[in-house]
DNA sequence: TGTACATCAGTGAACGCGCGTTCACTGATGTAC
DNA sequence: TGTACATCAGTGAACGCGCGTTCACTGATGTAC
């Protein structure tokens, strides 16, 4: 039967994010399209009336869960003392333990890096988060702005990949602890927190 | 037909060294039973003669290639000049282009941390690789060595996990360098490679 | 040392299953008049 | 404004395929005598 289209607009986005959280969740290939059209409340039939294909999905469900990353970075992070914030909710406890709504980079860049395709997704996300930290932090003055971006998103990205990767729940929190303390000894940040308290 | 008691060993670890080259390149779910067994140059029946499941092949071939490469990681790295070397070789291209032979952390951590019964292997891993640099880099003499073993550990994993997921060149020759650059600015190691020149 | 035979890893067809994808069908919506 | 009908997203059975796993069979090896 035919249905109206404000509704048909919406499962759409339904499909979208039900996706990006899932595969955040499970990986690629740990998502079938049945599930995915479950967790919308849809048979799996009309998926192929959203999307060519599961490819398909898979990339523009990773550009939709960059951009709403990205534009959640700008609320959050519009100010230096917004942007410490930021950084210590992603390597916060809650982070770890919430993959489906948490950072793409760390839950998938290892599938991402076998999947040629989607790439070109990741690499401009990566771009655009060392922008915003090199745009947005005190040490922007000193030499080698990106260099020093590049240099913390690795060490955010590694750090939560591997808390998440380890089943000792003390050295979980201890490789979170020692990322944030990182990000905290970079003088510039020191000072400003300092003058905070 | 019966086969030499030595040839089924043989066979035995033929199968364990290309599962984990294959996990390592593909990824678990990308690696089919099939596949492992054509790559050993027999037929996918036998296999259940070496292993009861390819789950525990996991398991076994991760523990395997954790042994192996923290072996490889003694023999290299036996003395402060020799572990710079080796972190060089960490975050070169080499290691980032050829993830069959390489860190079974940076390739497959976040599928290892969806499947509770490998964490412990993978753990233990980590524990080994931080011991490790914190008893052999000439910072052990200061305080926090093995928070500041934890920070480089992440940083290498995540920036070789960035660099092989990103598509543009140079941006991942960056991101590697970066990385690297960041281990040689550790004072005490700066300090030390400057008396080698 | 030579012979008879039990052993058991490898063979390859077959299994049930879940996957991505297709398709004939349904029927309320939106449109033409 | 009311009626007739074309549209098309959702339904759910079905497809071919590759997966992990099983199994009756093979036949050289290793062993018992």
């Amino acid at each position: 039967m035919r249905y109206p289209v404000a509704e048909t607009a919406e499962k759409h986005t339904k499909i979208l994010s039900a996706a990006s959280a899932l595969f955040r969740e499970y990986g690629f290939a740990g998502v079938s399209v049945g599930k995915i059209m479950q967790a919308t409340g849809l048979t799996h039939g009309p998926f192929y009336n959203h999307f060519e294909s599961k490819e398909a999905l898979i990339y523009e469900s990773l550009h939709d869960a960059s951009e709403k990353a990205l534009a959640a970075m700008d609320a959050a992070a519009d100010t230096p003392e917004g942007l410490l914030a930021y950084l210590h909710g992603y390597l916060s406890e809650e982070h770890r333990d919430a993959p489906g709504q948490g950072c793409l980079l760390a839950a998938l860049a290892s599938e991402i890096a076998r999947e040629q395709d989607v790439r070109s997704v990741l690499t401009r996300h990566v771009v655009a988060m060392t922008d915003k930290l090199q745009r947005l932090f005190p040490w922007r003055v000193k030499k080698n702005a990106r260099g020093k971006s590049i240099r913390m998103l690795s060490t955010m990205v590694g750090a939560l990949t591997l808390a998440r990767a380890v089943n000792d729940p003390q050295l979980s929190q201890d490789i979170l602890r020692e990322a944030r303390d990182m990000i905290e000894a970079n003088p510039l940040i020191a000072r400003r927190v300092a003058r905070e308290i």
